[in-house]
DNA sequence: TCACATTTAATTGTTCGCAATTGAATGTGG
DNA sequence: CCACATTCAATTGCGAACAATTAAATGTGA
């Protein structure tokens, strides 16, 4: 037959990795809610707090580059964090430009009640840590690249 | 030393799957963004169109399926369509309570100048063709198990 | 037939995500 | 020292994403 086999049309939904990835990243959006409910937070604030569970008083900066997300995003939801007393904002001293994000004495307590989540997730993917830590790899691979290209 | 090690320490930013895909994912819009842009629109909108380049007169419920997506979110995004006169809305006759959404001329005219953008994200991503073919089916089925355990 | 449940889109309100701009602080070259 | 560029956070505006609710159409059982 002429006509160009499914499988391999470019344009085919079931054909894109980025969809794949996308509706990925939903569906562990999906399975983090009602964990994170429990926390008082959304999954963009639990990024924020790992990053300053790993260290504190981090300007907004150095967030923004490890999750790459800009003040644009940061702003509002640290202000959100704010007035959940989970963070204080400060301007830094040595350098007036910068807000230094400080965790409160919740915010480092709240970090002990997040110890059972990634239990969780491991547990839904249904998935061994060694799959998971070979995906993970390849998926930061892929991403790495695609930033690099963005910057070129 | 008795620190356990940060390479297994399972809140640790780096050691998560799920900011891996959530960051892919946005490393991926920001390449779609300007290969869209050219097309006039945005990611989930370029979803949608590739659904109805597959099949046409679908009703939103369909779509919705086939992409994750609620009515919240695709009745504002197709009325943008509608706007941008790439899809029509249309009340089925058969069952009043669905909107059928058609393309026009121009929608489906688009997908001829879409069809060079899979090429260009494979160019960004750097990597074979079975690669990503290999990658996309790993996260699928990671995909489907965990929104297997949301319907639990 | 009729009360009741279900299905389907639309709507409302909150939170991301980002482009573009603004304004203040800092750095730099002449 | 001073004009100028750069850096950083905040702001504005728009488009997702989703929970919760609403309203209309359809389906179902007694």
């Amino acid at each position: 037959m002429a006509r160009k086999s499914t499988a391999v049309d470019p344009l085919r939904l079931d054909n894109q990795i980025c969809f794949a990835v996308y509706s990925a990243t939903h569906a562990f959006n999906r399975v983090y809610k009602p964990l994170l409910d429990r926390l008082g937070l959304t999954y963009p604030q639990y990024l924020v707090m790992l990053v300053l569970w790993e260290r504190d008083d981090v300007p907004v900066k150095e967030i923004g580059e490890k999750l790459f997300l800009d003040s644009g995003t940061l702003t509002p939801l640290l202000k959100r964090l704010e007035a959940a007393h989970l963070v204080r904002r400060t301007r830094s001293r040595e350098d007036e430009r910068q807000v230094l994000i400080a965790l409160t004495p919740q915010g480092h307590a709240l970090k002990e009640k997040a110890r059972s989540v990634p239990q969780s997730i491991l547990a839904a993917s249904e998935c061994s840590v060694s799959e998971l830590v070979a995906m993970k790899d390849e998926i930061v691979a892929l991403r790495d690249r695609l930033n690099a290209v963005i910057g070129e």
